[in-house]
DNA sequence: TTAGGTCGGGG
DNA sequence: GTGTACGACCTAA
């Protein structure tokens, strides 16, 4: 007799395996008690025909059932109503035992002259499990289940599951075991290579603090390995984290492996890491998170290193988690002393990795939640697969079948409006913004795939039309977008009131807060989504006709200031910055809202606003004393620190304490000390990412010429790397004289580069607005005579 | 001088 | 491998 029991279960990991008579879907994850199990569910893998001609889908049919019987493998062929790109369509379901039969069985069938499409026989087992039975990863679900076992298996409990199982609305995460690592390797010059360099020392933590390293000689690091591996079966962890694991950590112990002959069995079901889908590296049963694509999510960080997010997150000292990157292990390991200081390097990074992983963590459950992803799909996945999975997530409700992924052309659209802007510094300025623009004109107008309106002709009454491009959309039904974004919309609502009425202090309230934003993430992205050639939605019209309509509104604003005769002094996509007259402001704003019936609320009021002639860049000072630098190169990551100190002061002194000769003087004497000789290498750096690999360029530029230098050294460098270069003295082209910044001596670096071409413009184009003289900041006074001229006057 | 390649950040 | 608009630098002609 089976027993039956019931279960709550948060899915960590999915994955498949093949067997005889359907296909085996693994939930690995955690059950309330903190047990590890495995919960085990079963498909049969199908997939859709759409007939060419809808009224002779029981004659197709009829002929798919006579030819399946070939492949043997089919279960069941039925007609089935759903919709495809909001029509409804008669699609014949075929169900299969197993995924190889499934591809045999759509290739195959799919060349009848009497079929049209195949749809969904892309969509993976695992996804398929998730979507049919509304389980996503990183949440609870009750389970009904029977108990049974699989030998071998590293988990505490295997069930098989019995039916639906249904989500249960719980504000916490399971106990999780998590390990941070990291590998140090011997590296003679350049990056270690793991076909011949060994590694050195393999660093782990285990929360709570529980720090061990496995030490080798120096040459033969089979003995670690071996214990690297038995460490992480003895501690099973469920998560396992460290920074640039997918890309360097794991790859190279799989090659070290591979070279001792050793089986890397790390994971729970008895296989070896593996690459997966979004580059990651799977370990079957737990999630391997690797922190470096999380922090993609962090814009603040520009140069991304351990050390960097880990000072941002506020975890750690910079310097000290990044002491020895890209610096070659051979020479320190020769050195006892300089031996330890590696080690205790190498210690300090697992350490940290966990720490940071913590403060990712609740938003990345909620994303991987949100999204349908498990955890560490979700940190490797790009925003248009989390949106892409969503998306398909949604579809079932939605009884919409999965469009594939298309190969079509990409065909550019206008975007939004920029306005000139009116240079120089301007008093108490409102900046007024569009809450959610994008999504609620996609709302409002039913912008979709499903109700764009291709050639046929509808009554005017039924459709809407849109501004400038002249496309038309169905008013009705609600389209596919819309019914998404305003799930999202209720759901992110929702949120809120709770959030009002929960404690702020309690980890329900942290859920909640994460929650929001991996809403709010996914919520933004789905108007650049639709307009991405490679979206399983993409129809170019929908996201070109947002833009339209956000371009037609911004005009409408414009216009409504003008009647109340109040001045816009700039404008840009979903923003417009008027004169703070506060009645004015007022009117407009409930005007705009009750003509448009979208929300529109004063962001921020500037009191003091400097301009230049430049779209998007402007710096403004908040009544709260702080500055708000937009665009200039103070906030760009590829200017150097020396160009962005001095423009940061030089904005400090104009706007708080508006002096123009103050400022001028400041910049006398900074370019004085940097031609002196007296600022460090790290200012002179400038950060370039590299787009493409190195041989693939068309022209010659500084940061790939430093590329190749540092690739000639032996450093492996990959796209996607930032390059910092400096441009030291000697003739020739800029590319010529461009060097790594950790290759150069301070006595190396052209300092006349950095005063005209970096400190100078940066400068100016603040200093620029308010009269002062470039002639005059250079010369020997300091400039100090014009200047005293222009306070003055 | 000008055009084109390249990059990064804004909303 | 979400969109477009924009500015800025540099190279190459």
């Amino acid at each position: 007799m089976v027993v039956l029991r019931s279960i709550f279960f948060w899915p960590l990991d999915i994955n498949h395996e093949a067997t005889d008579e359907t296909v085996e879907v693994r939930l690995w994850g955690k059950e309330e008690s903190g047990a590890t199990s495995l919960v085990i569910g079963s498909l049969n893998p199908y997939f859709y025909l759409l007939p060419k001609n809808a009224e002779n889908v029981q004659t197709v049919l009829r002929e798919v059932e006579d030819l399946k019987s070939q492949y043997g493998e089919t279960v069941k062929a039925e007609v089935a109503d759903k919709k495809y790109f909001g029509k409804p369509v008669q699609a014949i379901r075929i169900k299969c035992r197993t995924s190889e039969a499934m591809e045999k069985c759509s290739k195959n069938l799919s060349k009848l002259p009497s079929i049209k499409e195949h749809l969904e026989d892309d969509i993976r087992p695992a996804t398929r499990y998730i979507i049919d039975n509304g389980v996503s990863p990183s949440g609870w679900y009750e389970f009904e289940v029977s108990k049974t076992a699989r030998p071998g298996l590293m988990v505490d409990n295997v069930y098989e599951a019995v039916g639906q199982p249904e989500a249960v609305e719980v504000l916490k995460t399971p106990k999780i075991k998590i390990l941070g690592f990291s590998i140090t390797c011997l590296s003679e010059k350049g990056s270690p290579n793991p076909a011949r360099n060994p590694i050195l020392a393999i660093s782990m933590t285990a929360d709570p603090g529980r720090s061990e390293q496995l030490i080798s000689d120096g040459k033969n690091d089979r003995q670690i390995l071996e214990e690297f591996i038995s460490r992480i079966r003895k501690l099973d962890p469920d998560v396992i984290v460290g920074y640039g694991q997918n890309s360097f950590d794991w790859p190279y112990l799989i090659e070290r492996s591979k070279k001792h002959k050793i089986a890397l069995s790390v994971d729970r079901s008895g296989t070896e890491p593996h690459r997966s889908v979004y580059g990651h590296i799977s370990v079957t049963g737990r999630a391997n998170i690797d922190l470096a694509d999380v922090s993609e999510d962090i814009p603040e960080v520009k140069v991304k290193t351990l050390g960097s997010v880990a000072e941002f997150l506020q975890v750690a000292n910079r310097i000290d988690i990044d002491r020895f990157l890209n610096v070659e292990t051979a020479e320190l390991w020769r050195s006892a002393e300089k031996r330890k200081a590696l080690l205790e390097y190498s210690r300090r990074r697992a350490e940290v990795s966990i720490k940071v992983a913590k403060l990712l963590w609740d938003f990345t459950v909620q994303l991987s939640n949100t999204t349908g992803l498990p955890l560490d799909q979700v940190a490797a996945a790009a925003v248009g697969f989390r949106v892409d999975s969503h998306l398909m997530m949604q579809s079932r409700e939605l009884n919409e079948l999965i469009p594939r992924r298309r190969e079509q052309p990409y065909i550019p659209y206008e975007g939004a409006i920029v306005l000139e802007p009116k240079p120089g510094v301007h008093d108490n300025v409102a900046v007024l913004d569009f809450t959610a623009m994008y999504p609620n004109l996609m709302i409002i107008n039913n912008l979709s795939p499903d109700t764009f309106v291709g050639q046929e002709e509808l009554p005017s009454s039924e459709v809407i039309t849109v501004p400038e491009v002249g496309f038309k959309f169905r008013k009705k039904p609600p389209g596919f977008y819309k019914c998404i974004l305003e799930n999202l919309i209720s759901v992110r609502k929702e949120i809120k009131a709770k959030l009002d009425k929960t404690d702020r202090k309690s980890i329900e309230h942290r859920i909640l807060r994460e929650r929001e934003k991996a809403i709010k993430v996914i919520t933004n992205a789905c108007y650049g989504y639709a307009g991405w050639v490679g979206a399983r939605w993409y129809v170019r019209e929908v996201a070109e006709s947002a833009a339209a309509f956000g371009r037609d509104t911004l005009r409408r604003v414009f216009k409504i200031a003008e009647s109340l005769a109040l001045p816009v002094i700039y404008g840009d996509t979903d923003a417009v910055f008027v004169e703070y007259d506060r009645p004015k402001v007022d009117k407009l704003l409930t005007k705009v809202e009750s003509e448009m019936g979208m929300e529109i609320k004063i962001d921020k009021v500037y009191s003091r606003l400097l301009f230049t002639e430049a779209k998007k860049k402007y710096a403004g000072l908040l009544p709260d004393g702080t500055l708000d630098i937009v665009g200039l190169e103070v906030v760009r990551g590829d200017w150097s620190n020396a160009a962005k100190a001095a423009q940061e002061r030089v904005l400090e002194i104009v706007l708080m304490e508006k002096s123009t000769h103050k400022a001028v003087q400041y910049l006398h004497e900074f370019i004085g000390n940097l031609r002196a000789g007296e600022l460090p290498i790290t200012d002179f750096a400038i950060w370039k990412t590299l787009t493409k690999p190195v041989d693939s360029y068309q022209v010659k530029a500084p940061h790939v010429e430093a590329a190749k230098t540092l690739i000639r050294q032996g450093w492996s460098l990959n796209v996607g790397d930032k390059v910092g270069f400096v441009i030291t003295k000697g003739a020739g082209k800029l590319y010529s004289r461009a060097k790594p910044y950790t290759m150069t001596s301070p006595a190396e670096v052209d300092f006349e580069y950095y005063v005209t071409n970096q400190v100078l413009p940066a400068a100016m184009r603040v200093l620029g607005m308010l009269g002062a003289d470039e002639a005059a900041i250079l010369s020997s006074s300091g400039g100090s005579a014009l200047s005293d001229y222009l306070e003055r006057s």
